[in-house]
RNA sequence: GCGGGCGUGGCGGAAUGGUAGACGCGACGGAUUCAAAAUCCGUUUUCCGAGAGGAAGUGUGGGUUCGAGCCCCACCGCCCGUACCA
């Protein structure tokens, strides 16, 4: 018998898929639709096992989809646009554009051989002028509509090198070429207008079922939206104009704790004591060294600087409290400027502790939970409880003493408004999203600055503005701005020399809307409306938690700006109707600790595993073995898929990631654990031939592998339709133990052995095809429809429960399924076990729960 | 710092509030073999016990319940995100 060779099987399949069309997708109104999409990847170069995990698992519901009757759509494309096209050309003194097309090039030559099915034909790469084209046409419309605006923000810029630097090129604080500090910078910018859709796309996430439930919990909290209080402080002995001082707060039943007024080294009163005052401009250099990220900032050491102004408290105007320039305060939240009330927010009072200003608690624990409360006056940490639990105000100027924080801040904002002392105002902390990039490499902002037009459109018939090819990058910065001819230009309105945008645009505009454009990939226009209506929305996206808050939430802006201006139906504002977040694929590090710095990491292939400890090949030193880490090239410990088809085959190294973890959860990548999957398949094939070729006559046990057919039919079913896939190969090994054990005739092993094959096709198609063929079933496993369980021969005729005393288990009982309770409670009362275990004594209570537990409670 | 998640045998993990450890890996024992590889069969949470059986046990500490890996509270550790990595 022949040997299972996926070598050999596994380019036959492909063939033939690619012979038949198998996965092309095209429109067909009289079958259910269903559109899976994966992440499409960043073109780095190399397929990774993470891009394996992401890939099978859409390809699994892809195939499991086409066999339920569905038109499938599953495309495949490129993020290709960003900047280690960038840093390779500066590295290697290439062009971005080359390296990233031979970079797509080897990744589908990776792909293939995988047996994923993707529709080829609607491929595309952000970084054709095809695509980004259309974004530019998408952005003239935006900015039509006014969902598009300019103003400053800050970037981190790099001193010596002159360039503004993405956050992770800020290694502690420090640019990451130059070492230079970073400073933040302010630059005019193009931004979004996502805050107008706050509230939308916060009060949407409850129609999202079927997407993760803490991926729409962080949504929520990263838009934000808080109710609070604005109000003024008058000042007294401030500049000209800045008589009052705006400020919000959410939490305004804390007023009479006030203790401190602080505002953003941004604000526009720090800019004019800056102006005039050297020792203030000291300070606000002082606070814009370091990089621009929140972490940055929130972690920062707080500063701050007495500016020796004072504001009026709203409720007494004897009581002066110091304005403080402080380093943690945003410009971008808020009015930028806060009261202080150290006594409930522990920054204020790490703040208040430090410059030595006063801690005034406002409210403390109800009566009789105080046990070994401090006040934060007398010692103790900032009082901060849950907005809903109850405390005791020991000043209440508005409501009851003891109320809960949510009633006293409803309490005192009317109290405000009564007494004249600011409005109710609701904001969120989600920010517009800056698309502004100073960089080449990304999709060039279809705009020209006119001397005396000002910012001019470029006009639709000029598009696409197509990067330029003749560019260098032996100098930091961005070549746009200094090239020669790109730059220069005529104004689209008045024809007066202008000067281009050099900005281009950030990526994540390019991810988006490729979905959308998947639903069309060649039309003309951004997308074709019947399309569109047909192929949209997504009906499960898969990807990565890491892409939790922005990607996704930017690209459900986006599906409402596209609606807004006409490319996308009402029905799509949200895109993606169910997600799945997988996890990540990890393995091992092995390293030899040294005396100083970093260990000496070695490559897997290097390492032997003996007795569950780990040694050198090579000298046969013992190393260091630190499991599930995230793949990282520094480390030496990355898994190439290529390696692994090349030794096991695609089905092997499918089965694998599919198996063990499931698919929310890391996987950690083991050579036992791909040997075993591989072994697996072989055995399930070599059953398979050995059954094919078998000639038994029907026998006594055909009625029960028939039934264990029809469970696992059930089972896995139930199991992927809930992305349970580790737990449906679990029932699948199940299966095959059942087949190769049972001793049915050869008619019944056929068909159950038809049956693996379908249930594994989505999973492991080469080999279910294989199998399929040697049954000599017709056509392709691929377009056979799903095997339904009939649920008549799935019954059993008696079930087994265990007893418990006290919830201890003690016996077990086996009863006709369907014995009425009274007759389980007398069976259980006389059981061994329980008589030994009460000892004479009557039970308290009996429960049954028919089918699955008795428990006696003595 | 802040927001979110996760934590179960030697390992990956299973378990609508109802027998903790399915299934797989590894390990151990056996069959087959001249021998090995491959393959097949069996055992495998820990402790006590010859055995029958008993006790403990799901990161730590408390709580709710007839019954908790699952629900609640506090803590510890790790992972993801933190708006210019994608």
């Amino acid at each position: 018998m022949s040997q299972y060779d996926p070598a050999q099987i596994e380019p036959k399949w492909q063939a033939a898929w690619d012979d038949a069309q198998t996965f092309s997708a095209t429109r067909d109104e009289s079958r259910p639709k269903y559109y899976v999409l994966p992440m499409f990847p960043y073109p780095s170069g190399r397929i990774h096992v993470g891009h394996v995990r992401n890939y099978t698992l859409s390809d699994l519901v892809a195939r499991y989809k086409r066999a339920t009757g569905h038109n499938v759509l599953h495309p495949m494309g490129f993020d290709a646009f960003g900047m280690p096209a960038e840093n390779a050309a500066m590295a290697s003194g290439g062009h971005p554009k080359d390296w990233t097309y031979a970079n797509i090039d080897t990744m589908i030559e990776q792909m293939k051989p995988m047996g994923w099915g993707f529709d080829w034909d609607r491929m595309f790469a952000t970084c054709d002028p095809e695509y980004y084209g259309q974004q530019q046409s998408m952005f003239l419309d935006m900015l039509d509509a006014g969902l598009i605006y300019r103003k400053n923000a800050v970037v981190n810029w790099d001193p010596v090198d002159m360039t503004v630097l993405a956050n992770e090129q800020v290694e502690n604080g420090r640019g990451w070429r130059s070492g230079a500090p970073v400073e933040r910078k302010e630059l005019t910018q193009w931004f979004f207008k996502i805050s107008d859709y706050s509230g939308e796309l916060l009060e949407a996430l409850d129609t999202l079922d079927d997407w993760p439930a803490k991926v729409r919990l962080m949504q929520a909290n990263w838009i934000g939206r808080s109710r609070g209080l604005q109000f003024a402080f008058s000042t007294v002995e401030a500049p000209e104009g800045f008589d009052r001082i705006e400020v919000y707060t959410t939490r305004p039943d804390t007023l009479l704790g006030a203790s401190f007024v602080g505002i953003s080294p941004d604000h526009p009163l720090a800019r004019a004591l800056e102006a005039e005052r050297p020792e203030v401009a000291e300070f606000v250099a002082e606070c814009r060294k370091g990089g621009t990220t929140e972490e940055a900032i929130e972690t920062a050491e707080k500063l701050g600087f007495d500016t020796g102004i004072t504001v009026r408290h709203p409720f007494d105007t004897s009581w002066e409290l110091p304005v403080y320039i402080a380093n943690f305060i945003l410009m971008d939240y808020g009015t930028g400027a806060i009261f202080g009330c150290p006594a409930h927010d522990p920054r204020d009072l790490e703040f208040a502790r430090k410059y030595d200003l006063p801690v005034r608690s406002v409210f403390a624990p109800a009566m009789g939970e105080e046990g070994t409360f401090i006040l934060p006056e007398d010692g103790g940490p900032a009082y901060v409880p849950p907005k809903p639990e109850t405390v005791r105000y020991l000043q209440p100027f508005a409501g009851a003493e003891a109320m809960t924080g949510e009633d006293a801040i409803d309490a005192a904002v009317a109290f405000c408004e009564d007494n004249g002392v600011g409005t109710g105002v609701t904001k969120f902390r989600l920010r517009d999203w800056g698309l502004s990039r100073q960089r080449y490499w990304g999709c060039p902002i279809p705009v020209v600055h006119c001397d005396t037009c000002g910012v001019v459109p470029e006009k639709k018939e000029n598009l696409p503005v197509v990067l330029p090819e003749d560019v260098s990058f032996d100098v930091p910065g961005n070549p746009l701005d200094r090239h020669p001819t790109w730059r220069d230009c005529a104004c689209p309105s008045c024809g007066a020399p202008a000067r281009r945008e050099t900005d281009t645009m950030d990526t994540f505009v390019d991810s988006s809307w490729y979905y959308a454009r998947f639903t069309a990939p060649r039309a003309d226009t951004p997308t074709d409306m019947d399309e569109a209506k047909y192929w949209m929305n997504v009906d499960q996206y898969i990807g990565g938690i890491e892409h939790a808050i922005l990607h996704l939430l930017y690209s459900r802006f986006f599906a409402r700006a596209m609606y807004v201006t006409g490319h996308l139906p009402e029905t799509s504002k949200e895109p993606f109707s169910a997600l799945f977040t997988q996890g990540m694929v990890t393995h091992a590090i092995y390293q030899t600790p040294q005396a100083e710095g970093r260990p000496t990491y070695h490559y897997p292939e290097e390492v032997e595993l003996k007795e569950g400890k780990a040694f050198l090949k090579d000298t046969g030193a013992e190393v260091e073995v630190i499991p599930s880490a995230k793949m990282s090239k520094s480390k030496n410990n990355v898994v190439d898929p290529v390696t692994i088809v090349k030794q096991y085959g695609a089905d092997t190294a499918r089965w694998f990631v599919l198996s063990d973890s499931p698919p929310e959860r890391d996987v950690e990548w083991t050579a036992a654990g791909a040997e075993a999957a591989n072994r697996h398949l072989g055995r399930v094939y070599r059953a398979c031939a050995e059954i094919a070729a078998s000639d038994v006559p029907a026998t006594a046990e055909d009625e029960a592998l028939l039934r264990e057919m029809h469970k696992a039919i059930h089972d896995v079913t139930l199991a992927v339709e809930s992305f349970g896939f580790n737990a449906a190969i679990a029932r699948l090994y199940g299966l095959t133990n059942a087949l190769t054990k049972s001793r049915a005739g050869s008619g019944v092993k056929r068909e159950v052995a038809a049956v693996l094959a379908q249930l594994m096709a989505p999973m492991t198609p080469h080999l279910a095809e294989e199998i399929w063929q040697l049954l000599g079933r017709d056509g392709l496993v691929a377009n056979a429809p799903w095997p339904l369980a009939d649920e008549a021969m799935m019954i059993e005729d008696t079930v087994t429960m265990p007893i418990q005393v006290n919830g201890k288990r003690r016996g077990e009982l086996t009863v006709p399924r369907d014995m009425p309770k009274e007759e389980i409670e007398k069976l259980a009362l006389a059981h061994d076990a329980v008589v030994r275990t009460l000892d004479g004594a009557q039970p308290k209570k009996l429960i049954v729960v028919p089918g699955r537990i008795v428990n006696v409670v003595a």
